[in-house]
DNA sequence: TTTT
DNA sequence: TTTT
């Protein structure tokens, strides 16, 4: 009835940006959310897998960054799967709608023929099979 | 650096409180969150699973029970483990550090010892083994 | 940058709706949000200003009513003006994108034309002077 | 019964620490958080204030600065209080519970001793009046 | 001006 | 009275 999440953290690596058959941009990273108590020197970040879709999916690919702080809206979604061995397969995302680039890269500078272009080079998007969809 | 949820949804499911061996309790349950849209006609709803600690676990244990309308306040954890294939299993939860009873419920009004108490005959806890710890 | 409040609470009194010159809906109610602690018996809840606009207005205004508790995600938004003596005056309010309604009225049951319309009668919305506007 | 808020945004100024009589720190500040959309090149942010108390109030009083970036977690309070016209008047304001400095200052480097100190040279707080008090 |  |  309502699902809210706000997230502060770092990528732990590049985003990874997709296309569905239908054309459709989906960006997916991982943040890290360090806790604010330590564990008796145990683990203390939670890795949180972030998907965005269509427009904010093109501006996450092209200003974020492994290392970034990053400011995420969304909503908690859980998924299953059956996995190759029979059994059901549960999955936690975070499905952002609003994405705060919190430090400027150099790439914020650059024009945009100068980045990563997700089209292939007769302008096609790069098509990715149903399975690699994130949802 | 900030990781906060807040959920409104219904309990699948009666709460399950145990107590670690040194007698802290611990309470979980699952929250329903209907999704605000229908993606054709197929599931609707987020399960997500949530976790209490101590005096809140008790008072969850106390006054929750499947169906209840819930709000829950928390923040989101992932933690993984290896499995009995040595495969590492990821599990995402909630852990609440605040819950809203949004409907009262007919052991609302009753006294403390008409209550289900989460102790044995002779007033110690029951324990459980470490594996059994939701983290 | 980010700018997100989340509140349950109950309706101090009936939400008002009103139309701009321009025909857009828009409806205003305050929340009455007890705080999770008492000041000395002091006061002991904040109330809080909600501004709803278009469809989200003539759903509040449809289904809300006097001392229902609602849930409501937005954002604060401070405006400020200039009153008769040339004083500055602050108000500070809840834009709401998202109203969930947590308990539901003998009015949910009724039918539309059975509800209170906000429609004169001859179809043409309730005109407001421009500074009735909630902002 | 729920009452939940988090802004990012810059300080508009410096943060400004007092103490209450009974020695307990307090620091306000303002927010500055920018819409996300511009109104017909009008004003484009809400300027929200913030108020800390005890250890935080140190922290903040000690780390933060105007212009630095800031996240802000808390709770909307509404006092009012009557002007010397014998009017009412009502003050929003954000009691933060956790506040994320999200650029280091050089300040930062700085050791304890270097930095301004919250305490006259006997050692004593500043005292503040009671209408200083920010609630 | 305030809700249960 | 407002920040980048």
């Amino acid at each position: 009835m309502l699902n809210r999440v706000i997230l502060i953290g770092r990528l732990t690596r590049d985003p990874e940006m997709k296309y569905t058959p239908t054309g459709i941009a989906t960006t997916t990273f991982t943040l890290a959310c360090d806790r604010p108590f330590q564990t008796n020197g145990q683990k203390e970040a939670d890795f949180i897998p972030i998907v965005t879709w269509r427009q904010l999916a093109e501006t996450c690919a092209n200003y974020l960054k492994k290392g970034r702080l990053t400011a995420v809206e969304g909503r908690i979604q859980v998924r299953s799967y059956e996995n190759n061995e029979g059994k059901r397969v549960y999955v936690t995302e975070v499905i952002a709608d609003n994405v705060r680039f919190l430090e400027r890269g150099e790439q914020q500078e650059q024009s945009r023929s100068e980045r990563n272009d997700p089209f292939q080079d007769d302008g096609r998007p790069i098509e990715i099979k149903e399975d690699d969809l994130p949802f």
